[in-house]
DNA sequence: CGTATTCATGGCGATATGGCCATGAAAGAA
DNA sequence: TTCTTTCATGGCCATATCGCCATGAATACG
């Protein structure tokens, strides 16, 4: 079974953890060509710009995005490279949850 | 930028969120290698069995996971195959951060 | 039958999260 | 300097999450 630490999986929950509102998930997909700062991204997510800015802040402190501040602006940008193959990952647990429901209907 | 919908965002906040607590990545570990049933499962976690019964609830909506029960038994198993791509994802996060950390230490 | 085991669920309190508003700091423009 | 823009943060409230306890359903065993 091989077991790790509790420490090992509270550390991978809150790589999880902030990945898991959908304002963030549309952040990462705006700034997946590039860098942006928090006044494009605040109309893109559609809440407050202290909102984003929170939000923003939780995945910098994931370690997920990094920013760069040029005068009065901060440009954020993404930190890690292999989102792509999350997203196929969960990509694919929503593709099997998606057929399962219409084998159930047309049973 | 080609951005989805905000549906999309969602149903795949949805998995995220599933994955987003440390006992559940705990009781994925132990599915890896084979089905568990909740008894089994239970003082791997070390809570209640009716909490543990709750994270398993929360895999199984997500469908990540699946059950079947055998007399007074519910064995639960994955039902993925993409997991240990998205562990390398988060472990690669952790890495990274880690250096980044032990970096600014040594300056 | 009655009892024990396994599991799921409702309830409840404590804590965490997410939203907006208001505010303040920092940089640039006038 | 004063005003504006950009962004981060504290406060506050509504909601969600998480833990345990208690309970009930279903099955297996005497």
């Amino acid at each position: 079974m091989n077991l790790k630490s509790r420490r090992q999986y509270e550390a991978r929950a809150r790589i999880a953890k902030a990945l898991a509102h959908p304002s963030r998930l549309l952040i990462l997909d705006a700034l997946a060509d590039g860098e942006r700062c928090v006044c494009e991204l605040t109309p893109l997510v559609g809440a407050d710009q202290s909102t984003v800015s929170k939000h923003l802040a939780v995945l910098r402190n994931a370690g997920i995005v990094e920013d760069r501040k040029d005068g009065v602006m901060t440009y954020y940008r993404v930190k890690i490279c292999c989102l792509q193959g999350l997203w196929q990952c969960i990509e694919s647990v929503l593709k099997q949850n998606f057929d399962e429901q219409r084998a159930a209907m047309e049973v």
